[in-house]
DNA sequence: TCTTGGCACTCGATTCTACCGAGTGCCAAC
DNA sequence: GTTGGCACTCGGTAGAATCGAGTGCCAAGA
């Protein structure tokens, strides 16, 4: 793309400008009020010409003849791109964040369908969490428990604090102490390997007790495939995309995307893979999402990615704001992570949590 | 309330030609539309002047003057008391019904979860599912798994298959044989009580165990009251609220308040509690759902309420197959749950869970 | 060559009017 | 009590007039 950056600085301050005025009134944006804009000092005849030029260049486009221009989807780009500083919260906002991680407690889960509010709360758009998957994570403990009479559950305590479980249908009756036996085989050759690489380990004297633990191994197999796939998505606030767009239709299929738990997830994931902080209209490839922008940040425990935030808006969402948001929460997010687990309790929670150096020039 | 049984039959028949006429096209109904209805063999000119009688008793209401009528909440209200027959699902439906009830797998809050999009996708409404309880649950299992240094987690699991869990802070370094000598106590105290009554039990030995023993058992506690005032409920279908209304500003309301857990939980148990298995426009007192409609089916185990399921639609939903929807889906999930607990693999489930008399003339 | 003010023109949005028709309320006749 | 007839109401639609924000073009000026 040669043309994304040799804008010269004139056309460059325009379509700034008309971003700017189009993400904040909605309305197309005429040469008059771009040339009332601050630091652009010609003429609305002038300010016509360029946004000729721009038009021709994909930048703009027109509703139609006699109504002022309206950013393209490469527009936003470039104005995305070219963002200098990224954008700040403002301290009360920023302030909210801070409680917020301060005193958030509970489990994983809750604590990130919590987040998924805050961030939407701050922006006004819907927002996206997403659960960063276990994989890699070592177990720390496996056990069954009977349930029933042919049917036990196999919970598996990972290391960094979540906890997964399966039912498994035994098919004949096992006796409680068959299944401790299992339990603390399977202890002892799943312990401290990650979920997806637990070898099998050879057999015991007891045939029943093999028969159990080979039908968990399966189990954990399939539980470290499904906890890779189909992580968890939690979304918060769909209901600001109601006010974001004024077709009801646009709406529907909105939301009706959304309640798609696979596709937000692989949505992320494909931005994230790109490299991508923001995907604009058909960026992303999802046709029913094409009059949305995602802004998205990775969350990051040690170095390793550990799952995404993101928001969703539509294509005119103020992109600085959004930005910042979802970074700071991000960051605050894989901070609060990398703790080795949540400390519980409604009291006033710890403050050394606070992060020490905020990485903020990042990128 | 004297009147809600004693319309004359006529009165009776227009008024319910209204409600099914409206229901099906939105339209506010006329007289010869009525006129033209099954069953009713008057002319227009009478039914105008039965309608000028129903809507001063409060039936109907009209838009404006010589537009049709269109039903009030009163007036649902008479359609749905004097529903004789409580509507059955298509074959095709009912099928759909049985094979995903036989085909469910996985835990719980996945089926749950499933369960609430199946309901939404039978009716085009919105759907609640509103999981059941633990309280009453008894405990099979307690342990302690040590994460990290100082913070433990607490895996508790119920009789029903439930998995709950609980960081707990520890404040200092606890060696991992403390750990399982606590959770060996624990097990003992807690086996086979319900979880909100686990009594505390003698002092061993060892002060730390003790100390965490302790910590556990106020965990214990609070996991008790959480499971049983902020129960989870699955929203199926949210976006079918954008076909509903076409108000925009109705749209946002309403999700708005569905995103709220803890309101969308006590709107069906205060449904649930009167005994109703509808409620009506301002009949459930949550006042951004006056334009909305409620009908929710119980889930009980073993005569026991176990939660509920609902439907939430515009006041001019089609009620009979909504009951009839919800009705069927709850008593497949009452005996579902009523099996110890689900059996687990993908391969052709059970099929003796097909309800064998499936109490249809309940009212 | 670039910029600018001027000017004619476009076209969506708004307002007004006319009109249609579904629907009502009333009434006299059955 | 029921019915057909009739005058009347009033939202919705269609067309005409108007408004105004905004454009494209052009000739004059820097």
């Amino acid at each position: 793309m040669p043309d994304t950056q040799d804008l010269d600085p004139r056309k460059a301050a325009i379509l700034e400008a008309v971003v700017s005025e189009y993400i904040g009134t909605a309305q197309p944006v005429g040469s008059h009020h771009v040339a009332r804009a601050a630091g652009i000092n010609v003429s609305s005849a002038t300010i016509r010409s360029e946004m000729v030029s721009l038009e021709r260049e994909g930048y703009l486009t027109q509703p139609h003849t006699s109504a002022g221009r309206i950013p393209t989807d490469k527009g936003y780009r470039f104005f995305v791109d070219q963002l200098s500083e990224p954008g700040v919260l403002g301290p009360a906002q920023r302030q909210k964040v801070s409680r917020f991680f301060d005193q958030v407690h509970g489990e994983m889960e809750e604590m990130l369908e919590r987040t998924s509010g805050l961030l939407s709360e701050l922006t006004s758009y819907a927002s996206m969490v997403l659960s960063p998957g276990h994989d890699s994570a070592a177990v720390r403990s496996v056990q069954m428990v009977g349930l029933g009479s042919r049917v036990a559950i196999l919970v598996v305590v990972l290391a960094d604090g979540a906890v997964e479980k399966r039912s498994i249908e035994l098919g004949e009756e096992v006796p409680d102490e068959v299944l401790v036996a299992a339990s603390s085989r399977l202890q002892a050759v799943a312990h401290s390997h990650p979920l997806g690489a637990v070898s099998a380990g050879g057999a015991s004297g007891d045939p029943r007790v093999d028969r159990v633990v080979a039908l968990a191994q399966s189990a954990l197999s399939e539980l470290a495939s499904e906890a890779h796939d189909h992580d968890r998505v939690f979304v918060g606030g769909p209901s600001r995309l109601a006010d974001a767009f004024d077709a009801v239709d646009t709406v529907r299929a909105v939301l009706a995307t959304l309640e798609q738990q696979l596709v937000v997830v692989s949505l992320l994931r494909d931005v994230l893979e790109r490299g991508l902080s923001v995907a604009i209209g058909t960026e992303h490839g999802y046709e029913p999402l094409s009059s949305c922008a995602v802004v998205v940040a990775p969350v990051s425990v040690d170095g390793q990615s550990a799952g995404a935030v993101g928001l969703l808006g539509p294509t005119r969402m103020n992109y600085p704001q959004a930005l910042a948001a979802a970074r700071v929460v991000g960051e605050h997010l894989s901070h609060r992570l990398g703790t080795p687990v949540d400390p519980g309790g409604p009291e006033r929670a710890v403050s050394e949590v606070r992060p020490r150096r905020r990485a903020n020039g990042s990128r």
